[in-house]
DNA sequence: CGTAAAACGTTGATTAATAAACAAAGCATT
DNA sequence: AATGCTTTGTTTATTAATCAACGTTTTACG
């Protein structure tokens, strides 16, 4: 695979820490380019080498986040539900700020289609292969009812643990709710 | 004032720190070039574009927060001695990691001349425009033996605060340091 | 002591970021 | 509605950092 040159990933990646820093201090609609480039320390000029506008960064910073919660899909399906959620609860202590000031977010014509939706719709994506077909007990359920309620308690219960300030650690969350969303799909 | 490039400002920063954080974690002799350039995420050329070799990083980097401290002293000696030393313990517990490391360092043939030195030699440079030469208490004293004497007390109970974790705040080290070091000069 | 590996220091073409400048668009004030 | 200021988006020559490669020195091991 071809090496990128880390100049670039150091500035993506303190453009997209600089806009989650202003999101917790400040509605989207406020942030100018400026802030950004200064909150990045970067010259505001290099913001436009890599994205279109402040909607383009968010938007790839939300897809950033959205690829390496898919990307753990791929060797999760293996597990069953508890050990396998474990590392996404992980992964959301981890980038706490980002999740719990794109919950908070309200929903303006500033930034782009819903982070709740996308999250959801991310969710509901990898579900789908994880539903039980063989046991019977989901044979009168449509696939569409059943991902939706899974998909929407699940973003449910992570926004209440996130917006409490995770009053419970990643294992814990990560064996109720696994035992959950196992009863479920 | 000629403006710096940030790129050049950013990339020492992160040398800098690297060097310290490497350093609270193993001697400076077991320290490779390899070992900075990764933890700063720079190239290892890039290291050879400002410093001469490893040894020339830590002495600058000893030399940026000395130069710090003694650009304290231009306004300090305006203030008593409490007022003047309450911003030279916040910025000791601000870098907490480099003092700690630094003193916390066995002076081999690696590390350029002994920090506690300098750090001493800092200090009684800027003790010097503090000595009291009117009230005739210090009349009957070498200024050599009043600086030494107080110096080695200064940087020893910085020492000592560091050591044990800073136990007590900078405020409260301002006052009483002040208090002994104004009976002293 | 010899050998191999690791680390060092340098080189050069390329790339990404820079800083300043500019015109246009948007916003706030009168 | 006009004006002035702020912000945006772009351009360009320059600069700093990059990456890979190379020869030398140092270190570790048998």
């Amino acid at each position: 695979m071809n090496k990128l040159d880390r100049r670039i990933l150091k500035t993506q990646e303190s453009l997209k820490k600089a806009v989650i820093e202003l999101m917790s201090e400040k509605s989207f609609d406020e942030i100018t380019i400026q802030d950004i480039a200064d909150r990045a320390n970067v010259n505001r000029g290099t913001i436009y080498l890599h994205y279109q506008d402040k909607y383009d960064l968010l938007d790839k910073l939300i897809e950033t986040h959205l690829n390496e919660l898919g990307d753990m899909d791929q060797w999760a399906c293996e597990l069953d539900w508890v050990d396998a959620l474990v590392p996404y609860f992980e992964y959301f202590e981890k980038n706490y700020l980002f999740f719990s000031t794109m919950l908070a977010s309200k929903e303006g014509k500033g930034a782009p289609s819903s982070f709740r939706t996308r999250l959801l719709a991310s969710f509901m994506e990898g579900f789908k292969g994880e539903i039980d077909r063989e046991s019977g007990k989901n044979g009168e359920l449509s696939e569409d009812v059943l991902l939706q309620f899974t998909g929407t308690a699940y973003v449910g219960v992570i926004e209440w643990w996130i917006r409490n300030g995770m009053p419970y650690p990643p294992q814990a969350m990560a064996k109720q709710v696994g035992t959950l969303l196992g009863r479920s799909l």
